[in-house]
DNA sequence: GAGTGGTCTAGACCACTTG
DNA sequence: AAGTGGTCTAGACCACTCT
């Protein structure tokens, strides 16, 4: 029997092959790559497999090869030129996106310990700025809920999160200060499809200071979220105050599509 | 003759093939529908036309009708579930590749008068902060730049580029407090592709906040940033201090991808 | 000129949502 | 049950890059 180095193509498919399951062809083969560059087989610079190895090795048609490297395109992975090879690019480790959107997951898959401290859950009239984003009446009630969230017992971020009447209502009883929101309402048959972020950087007031044991005026990440369910509406709207030394968000942007993640400054 | 409202998808098609040139049909539709969606034809909440709908009142074949929508869907502008209609999603402005990356671009784009003031241009070894992202050798030379940059005269942004020898030297000579480096490079054959960002909120060091005109310690906003050429090879590496009260950032996520942009404050 | 990725067609079947 | 979007195939031609 001979025996040969394997192409980079061969690796995908076997990979494909092995992925059992009943994900799509596309994803699976988008995985499959994804594997080869995080195993450091397909380094910064090298060519990707050109769709013509990619079908000969996998089996697929090529739009379903295209659909996979388009997706590694999306996330900032690889970059495609007309005519030329596609190259893989120095990686930027971004999230997926529970991730960005919550605390919960995000400080998990940092390998840190979430928690919180809930410092006040009410509902009232909800004011204008918090109205406007949920898309409620003038005068309508929303549950209003304040938590300063902790790292491994840290404080890292004062969260004022919005919600409008029926939602909020989802989370009366719920522990708060150990389980995500996210999750509660999952529980509850609500599901989170997209959201809308405002980042911008501003000082301490002396609230916000106080509970996350900083000087007024000290420099804080803020970032404004706006989260909707499958069908578009507003499920929640969240300002977020970060302390300055606690994280960073990384991006990706090219002609084709960008990224948005959060990571912990080293 | 029989006159009847027109429907969105045969509005789109009137729009695609009042859209003369020569870009790919693909395009051309995802920009009819975006028009439809600025003008306020489609709203948010409101379903886009279907696949079907839209193959036949342009005569395109259904998968290109899905990658003009796949467009839409990677911009936040719509969103998509499998068995239900794509409905539009409430409108988060966000701006192409080039104003994320370009300053001379984002500020004329917002109806300002981009300028600069340079504060030194040198050519040295590349300290290993540098180096490192430019893929550099140890003890390299890389030209730094550092400017301060200002919207209609007012100082918003300290500036402090590196770029290896080859593309600095590109830029010497050139008019720094005016024109755009991108537009220089762009001259000269070197195109731009990607970018990288690492966004952050930091305090004032004494030099930043003198060049800002703020006191020390004052909130920024911090995107450092590395730009790729199409061959993925790095062309710049900046650390953009912003006055925390210039600017945010807007960032759109879903399961499907996100985007990034930055915009004034209010 | 050979090879690459970009575009496009014309079908088909399936999973899912909705009335 | 009908209609929607998601997946996939098997072709074809073109624009571009590379050597």
């Amino acid at each position: 029997m001979s025996s040969h180095v394997k192409s980079p193509a061969e690796q995908a498919a076997q990979r494909v092959a092995r992925a059992a399951g009943d994900a799509p062809a596309h994803e699976r083969l988008a995985s499959a790559l994804r594997g080869l560059i995080d195993d450091g087989i397909l380094r910064p610079g090298d060519p990707l497999p050109g769709d013509a190895a990619l079908v000969a090795a996998t089996g697929l048609a090529r739009g379903t090869v295209r659909q996979a490297v388009a997706a590694l395109r999306a996330e900032g992975l690889v970059q495609t030129r007309q005519g030329a090879r596609t190259t893989v690019l120095a990686r930027p480790r971004l999230q997926p996106f529970s991730e960005l959107v919550s605390f919960t997951a995000w400080a998990r898959q940092a390998g840190a310990e979430p928690g919180a401290r809930v410092v006040e859950l009410v509902r009232r009239p909800a004011d204008p700025a918090t109205a406007e984003p949920l898309q409620l009446a003038d005068g309508a009630l929303a549950w209003t809920l304040t938590r300063v969230r902790l790292l491994d017992g840290v404080p890292v971020m004062v969260e004022r999160a919005a919600y409008p009447e029926p939602i909020g209502d989802l989370l009366v009883g719920a522990d708060l200060e150990h389980g995500s929101v996210y999750d509660t309402l999952a529980a509850r048959g609500v599901e989170v499809a997209s959201g809308h972020h405002r980042i911008s950087a501003v000082g301490a007031d002396p609230g916000t200071a106080a509970l996350l044991n900083l000087r007024p005026g000290e420099p804080l990440l803020r970032q404004a979220r706006t989260v909707f369910g499958p069908d578009g509406a507003p499920l929640e709207h969240s300002v977020d105050d970060w302390r300055g030394d606690a994280i960073a968000l990384d991006a990706v942007n090219s002609a084709q599509g960008n990224r948005l993640a959060r990571r912990p400054r080293g």
